[in-house]
DNA sequence: GTCTATAAAATGATAGAC
DNA sequence: GTCTATCATTTTATAGAC
């Protein structure tokens, strides 16, 4: 009897676990939603319990707070982020292609997840009062380290001599409106949603636009034919 | 008696509605801070009221309601910036020049209303489910009139062939994220605020970008020299 | 125009039974 | 883990005295 109990105490355990986990995680895929409708400050719990189908006070055994799920959130968009983002230090490859695959990385990004786009951007907007301190540790790095590989490029005579952090914060800025201001471009465009002939015409005009920039010589002109 | 009454009931109507406006534009002026601070929903009308030096409820007597605030921002941000953005449909200047010109007024309106862009921007990011009949209104015409110089630049072919939504969607992304974003910008760059000279080297960059792409012809080089 | 008073609802969070 | 109950605050907004 009593190993029976542990026995099933053990496997109803795991069971939970992953039950716990399966929660957490659509918890989180709802909160990520409301977060980038209203901001930080104009999500409440009561709306993301009641997507994620449970009460607001269910939803604080979860997570202890509102700001502890905000980070959580947060976290889990910069980790994806970050990870896919890793491509410029690949010394096997030309700076076009390179970048072509950057652009194209960002923009996958931004039609997969736009919410999670969102949810960083509002907080950004806002200042980053919150996660700015995370901020400042994760993502600094990895653009400090991208903007290094541009001078390099630089230095070496592989792409014309530009800002490296500018031209960092404009295929950003380009890339990320995709997810930010779909609702706009929708709008123009005459169709509610973005397509992925949006996202295709995107890649081409972001793509065409850095790169007859970076590689104006003859081997430049020969990858911006291929892009095109 | 009566009639200097009535004269003075005059007076004060006036110095009044000197004051009425005056209070009217103290209250906008921190309602922008504040919404791009937190969003429409994140903002309440108790900060706005204190950071404006009255209260709450004497804040209700000049706007009365929240929404009706926002809505009043909105309108104001908006008009201002349509009133500058309308720039390219002057025949008597070369694309080239109207392009610069353009990007100029743009990233000025974000250099010095960056608050204002915030407020335009975290409404459209959340869907614009207050402004978004009212965006339809009043930026879809000039943006399908943009995109229709464009079309005849190209048709002319005083451009290449681009497709002008999308290179529209991308001046606006890059110029605007110079607002938005600026929090990020000043962390990468290692100053807190956004400096003059950013700014300078943000339009030389972009510029640069659009223009490098738009006029690959040999006048097209010569403009771009002109404009580093 | 500004004040006090107040309503009515929603907010984030906690305690404790089951 | 989920529930009921509860709390202290804050929210938008209104009514009415001065």
């Amino acid at each position: 009897m009593e190993r029976r109990t542990e026995k099933r105490t053990n496997e109803r355990t795991e069971k939970q676990s992953d039950l716990r986990d399966q929660t957490e995680a659509r918890i989180m895929r709802c909160a990520i939603e409301v977060f980038a409708e209203s901001g930080y400050a104009g999500s409440s719990l009561a709306n993301i319990a009641d997507r994620a189908g449970l009460s607001k006070q269910n939803l604080l055994y979860y997570f202890s707070s509102k700001q502890a799920l905000y980070l959580c959130v947060l976290d889990q968009i910069l980790d994806q982020w970050l990870e896919k983002m890793d491509i410029l230090a690949d010394d096997s490859q030309e700076p076009a292609s390179l970048l072509r695959s950057y652009i194209a990385a960002k923009l996958r990004f931004s039609r997969e997840q736009p919410q999670a786009s969102r949810v960083y951007a509002m907080e950004v907007i806002s200042g980053a009062p919150v996660y700015g301190h995370a901020m400042q540790k994760k993502i600094l790095p990895l653009m400090q380290k991208d903007i290094a590989i541009f001078e390099r490029w630089i230095s070496e005579g592989k792409m014309a001599a530009l800002n490296p952090a500018h031209l960092l914060f404009s295929i950003w800025a380009m890339t990320q409106s995709y997810a930010d201001f779909s609702t706009q471009m929708g709008l123009v465009l005459g169709h509610q949603a973005l397509q992925d002939q949006d996202f295709d015409e995107a890649e081409e005009l972001i793509t065409g636009l850095v790169l007859s920039r970076l590689l104006p010589f003859s081997a430049g002109s020969k990858e911006l034919k291929k892009c095109r």
